[in-house]
DNA sequence: TATTGTTATACTCTATAACTATA
DNA sequence: TATAGTTATAGAGTATAACAATA
């Protein structure tokens, strides 16, 4: 039995439904998540970045000379897991970890130029592939999705208070 | 030096900024998606389900007699990862895999009463949970920003034309 | 005694190749 | 030759304990 295509096949023999996930917003928005992922990646994959490696680029650019500690909380990972993010960075001589004198246990992360200019060619591609993906959305529909984003992850009334 | 307070120290030290990623959507997305995963699967835990033995429970629920590979399109999981899931749930008592006549390389995926009853207990936790997490959401809003999601995985006009 | 960065480790999730038995 | 379910395996991502140096 050759089939060929997955749509003919769905017709005959049924499609299945999702009637009971797609009730719950969570179900959606993992799905969002998903395609929004691999299509991020795919994005920063010629910059030699991850979501991650982006992530924690760019934090540095725009704070230059915190603490690993801080980035950690900054981005919400654990302290051992982003030693070999900032090893990922620093070893393709985009940030530098600087030992500051008033306290000899730490490391200032500070982004070089060459960090700093790729931060900024990532960061426009990113907004680019986003704004592709949001064709047609209204500013203010946007909007609106951030601020329920925000009441999820801070609950009613935002952490901003 | 000792701290106690974390909130103290970023007082003293600076608080490190997201201006940059703040600007990106998926941003927002990422971080209610974790909130919402970690709360989910703790309302899952009494059940002895996680999310995705959840979906698969809930999805078997809804289209009894369904074939594996069709659950892992439905669930957009790979067919490997779907035996251990179903493992789970069946040695559990929740679900059966039964021989199919017409084809005997296929099981039909069928729910057992305990199966549906224990889908129907979850599904009401979940959505008493969710509920709480959009307490004072308008379903108007709810809908826009699955609507939203919706243009993310599908495209803009959504993939239903 | 607590904190910074680090190492080692483990557990989950996800992805791919290859096998078997059927078609 | 292709498909259904399976096995083995490898790669991410994430989490915790414990260490050396320093506060």
């Amino acid at each position: 039995m050759s089939m060929g295509d997955a749509a003919r096949k769905a017709r005959e023999v049924g499609v299945v439904g999702d009637a009971t996930l797609r009730g719950f917003l969570g179900y959606h928005i993992k799905r969002a998540m998903a395609v929004l992922q691999a299509d991020l990646n795919k994005v920063l994959k010629p910059f030699g970045l991850r979501m991650v490696t982006y992530s924690a680029l760019v934090t540095i650019v725009d704070n230059p000379g915190l603490r690993q500690a801080q980035l950690a909380d900054a981005l919400a990972i654990e302290r051992p897991n982003l030693v070999v993010i900032l090893d990922e960075l620093e070893g393709a001589g985009l940030i530098t970890r600087d030992k500051v004198p008033s306290d000899r246990r730490a490391y200032a992360l500070n982004p070089t130029l060459k960090g700093r200019r790729l931060a900024e060619q990532a960061t426009a591609a990113n907004r680019a592939d986003e704004a592709r993906l949001l064709q047609g959305l209204a500013p203010a529909d946007r909007n609106r999705v951030i601020e329920v984003m925000n009441q999820i992850e801070h609950g009613p009334g935002g952490a901003q208070s």
